[in-house]
RNA sequence: GCCGCUGUAGCUCAGUGGUAGAGCGCACCCUUGGUAAGGGUGAGGUCACGGGUUCAAGUCCCGUCAGCGGCUCCA
């Protein structure tokens, strides 16, 4: 006698086990038609699940009840459109292996295993596709069933597909983990496409649309290779990508979305607008920034350099090299050596290590090997073998270099212990726009977002443990001036907590207890959205991260605030106290936007392009009508550059429309149509970026004003506004 | 690093084993104009690099490098 609980409250009561689509129908055939799932009990369910006792139920239909599409229903949508697309492709591939086809936000892929001797190919799809529409138009139900373990397990074996095994081994040890669940209670289920017995059919935990039919518009995407079970030791798989949707309309919208991002794409953008390049011959993943990117660039350290003078930072210079002995003290060497350009060792020390026949495996552990003494001094400091015996050598046997920096730290810590420190004089905040080099992996490199050289916005912040609260607060607002300035609004911030069952880190329980309080309460006096993410802390300290989007929906990470209780310890810093006795700063690891080329990599997605004036490399241009009005031209471009504001002049041979077109794909803010008229009555023509008109004339010093103060003010006020 | 795809003029891209192409941009000439492309002429190429197959390779094969899409990684 199920008792369903309908969304609205209301209950409706069945005499016998119910299905969810014969109650959709009780309520109305319409809903009954619409209806793709149901969710019982909060969870997504087939439409066909039977109702055997009372729980709440909700039909799920393609669109939400303000016309929107469901998540849900695209969910059910896409998870079917794998298995359809799964059918079409072992149609064409026989010998098709599947093994993992789940739906995403955007679509879905299926991991497949492909003969060796045919894999899958971008032409493929046609084929795919085609089968696919032949599936979709059999309008063949989906239709589960399911078998004991045992019995499950023997159909998977006699089939021979060892993933799909391991798909079942994995879901029957996930039910039974942590329960009571016998082994042999748990079924498997199957869905096949039609008929069982008779038509394609998959392993699967559902649930799906009632049939193929439902699938309105689908298209495959993209080919990707994946390992089997995320690890790269194991099968090498290919990853079919596609999406779906109820209607053509829904996908051809999707579609051109994924045009329109393509535009904003920093990487062409960056060529389009010439704001930065990569060279093969300078190397991978090292940025140039030509005279336009570095206007932008520019713009926003002299911003940020106003902001950290207002908070009290001072501001340092140091090299792009470090002895391999500094970065032995921080910990940096040679622990994250894969991640690091190779040691820098002098041309003199590897003859003469080449005439001794030296190896390499005996350079390399003399290279890594450490003094007894900086051994001795930072176990004793860190309070554990943080030096294990094996690395300690004799000095002679100790070969030097230097590391390209892969962080500021270590100078700014050697700064910070070039002189002695009163607790009078904390915190000290060293700023320094650093260039940092690390070993990134080939396949990571992107465009501006993932370098192998980049300037951080860097600062390290040594203060007592009571400031810590203060300090990661000013940290915290500074990142949010930033961000409101630039109008970055779309953003989520990270706490990473320790992860409570594990003992890697240093720093006593209630230093971290201390510290995670003060970055959580920081956290959450910012207003946005935040997560605390146990495990996610540094060895060192509990951190805070900041992460965008870009417009294809990768997430970055921007600025971070680390906390670190390890520094103090490792560089054997002090101060001295209101006792008279020497303590260990704290120090606070910040870099509000991260790195200025990621910064301005995911700056330039968020605006498109279109910097506002402030940052804009080309903030105005004057369109002389023709040769005639150069001159007055030239004048009005010359008080632009007395008021502080970059301008061109566009003198080529083109009619003024031509000019127009070259100044908006340029995306200037401003350009000033300037002819006879204007030049008799001393006023520009003025056109905004975005707004495809002529807003009028303004008289020129009228305007200068205007733009300069636009300027000042970061765009605060615009001359466009004037306008309106 | 791994898998797949791609690499042709400064940019975007056509190109079927048989003479290297287009549009934009650039230079010059004509045009002197009022709000999103006026007209003409011209320059510009190691078809990523190296090898191979072939009478003949931008095109087919192998390798290298780089870019892209993912996977793995990210102090």
């Amino acid at each position: 006698m199920p008792r369903i609980t309908l969304p609205d409250g209301s209950a409706k009561e069945f005499a016998q086990p119910v299905s969810a689509l014969a109650v959709a129908e009780s309520i109305g055939s319409r809903l009954a038609q619409a209806a793709v799932g149901a969710k019982v009990d909060g969870q997504l369910a087939d439409l066909s699940t039977m109702l055997d006792r009372d729980c709440t139920l909700s039909i799920v239909t393609e669109q939400t009840r303000d016309k929107r599409p469901d998540p849900d229903a695209l969910f059910l949508l896409r998870h079917s459109t794998a298995h359809v697309m799964a059918e079409a492709i072992q149609r064409v591939v026989p010998g098709a292996q599947l093994v993992y086809g789940p739906p995403l936000d955007t679509g879905f892929y299926y991991d497949i295993a492909f003969p060796e001797d045919r894999p899958l190919k971008e032409g493929d799809f046609e084929a795919i596709e085609a089968e696919m529409a032949k599936i979709v138009r059999e309008d063949r139900p989906f239709t589960r069933y399911e078998l004991p373990v045992d019995e499950g397990l023997a159909k998977l074996r006699s089939e021979g597909s060892k993933y799909k095994i391991d798909n079942a081994e994995r879901a029957i040890a996930a039910s039974t983990a942590g329960t009571a669940v016998a082994h042999n209670a748990v079924r498997l289920s199957w869905y096949a496409t039609g008929e069982p017995g008779k038509n394609w059919e998959d392993l699967c935990r559902g649930p799906h649309v009632p049939s193929t039919g439902r699938i309105g518009a689908f298209k495959i995407m993209s080919l990707a290779s994946s390992y089997w079970h995320g690890d790269e030791t194991s099968d090498r798989l290919t990853r079919v990508y596609g999406t779906a949707f109820f209607s053509k309309k829904e996908l051809d919208e999707y579609l051109h979305r994924l045009d329109e991002a393509k535009k904003r794409d920093h990487r062409v953008l960056g060529k389009q607008l010439r704001l930065f390049h990569i060279d093969d011959t300078v190397g991978q993943g090292l940025i140039l920034w030509t005279p336009r990117g570095s206007i932008v660039r520019k713009e926003l350290q002299n911003f940020i350099a106003a902001e950290l003078k207002k908070q009290g930072y001072t501001e340092v210079f140091t090299p792009h090299i470090g002895s391999l002995e500094l970065y032995k003290t921080s910990g940096h060497f040679p622990y994250y050596k894969d991640s690091q350009f190779a040691p820098i060792i002098e041309r003199n020390t590897l003859d003469t290590l080449c005439a001794e026949g030296c190896s390499c495996a005996e350079m390399i552990h003399r290279v890594e090997g450490v003094s007894a003494r900086l051994a001795a001094g930072i176990n004793e400091r860190t309070g554990a073998e943080t030096i294990t015996p094996d690395r300690v050598l004799p000095d002679d046997r100790l070969i030097e270099g230097f590391m390209l920096k892969p962080m500021n730290c270590p100078h700014h810590a050697k700064i910070f212990a070039s002189s002695p420190h009163s607790y009078r004089d904390m915190p000290v905040r060293l700023a320094e726009f650093g260039t940092v080099y690390r070993w990134e992996q080939s396949g990571e490199l992107n465009g501006m977002t993932r370098v192998r050289g980049f300037t951080q916005d860097d600062a390290h912040l040594f203060c007592t443990e009571e400031q810590i609260p203060a300090e990661v607060q000013g940290c915290l607002s500074l990142v949010k001036i930033i961000f409101a300035t630039l109008g970055m609004t779309d953003y989520r911030v990270r706490v990473g907590l320790r992860d409570p069952d594990s003992n890697k880190y240093t720093g006593s329980k209630e230093s971290w207890d201390k510290a995670e309080a003060a970055c959580l309460a920081a956290a959450e006096s910012l207003g946005v959205p935040f997560s605390r993410e146990p495990g996610e802390a540094a060895f060192y300290g509990p951190k805070i991260d900041f992460v965008v989007k870009d417009v294809i929906g990768r997430e970055w990470q921007l600025g971070t605030v680390q906390v670190d209780y390890n520094m103090g310890n490792r560089f054997d810093l002090s101060y001295i106290g209101p006792d008279n006795k020497p303590h260990r700063p704290v120090v606070i690891h910040r870099a509000p936007f991260g790195s200025m080329e990621r910064f301005c990599g995911v700056l330039i997605e968020h605006f498109a392009g279109a910097f506002p004036l402030w940052l804009s490399p080309e903030q105005i241009r004057v369109l002389p009508i023709s040769e005639k009005s150069l001159d007055y031209a030239r004048s009005v471009q010359y008080k632009l550059a007395s008021a502080g504001l970059r301008s061109s002049l566009d003198e080529s041979n083109e009619r003024v429309q031509a000019k127009i077109k070259h100044g908006s794909e340029m995306k200037v803010p401003y350009l000033l149509v300037v002819g006879p008229r204007d030049a008799e009555s001393g006023t520009v023509s003025v056109r905004a970026f975005g707004i495809e008109k002529d807003l009028g004339a303004m008289p020129v010093d009228e305007f200068v004003t205007a733009a300069a103060e636009e300027y000042r003010n970061r765009g605060a006020s615009t001359v466009a506004a004037r306008f309106q």
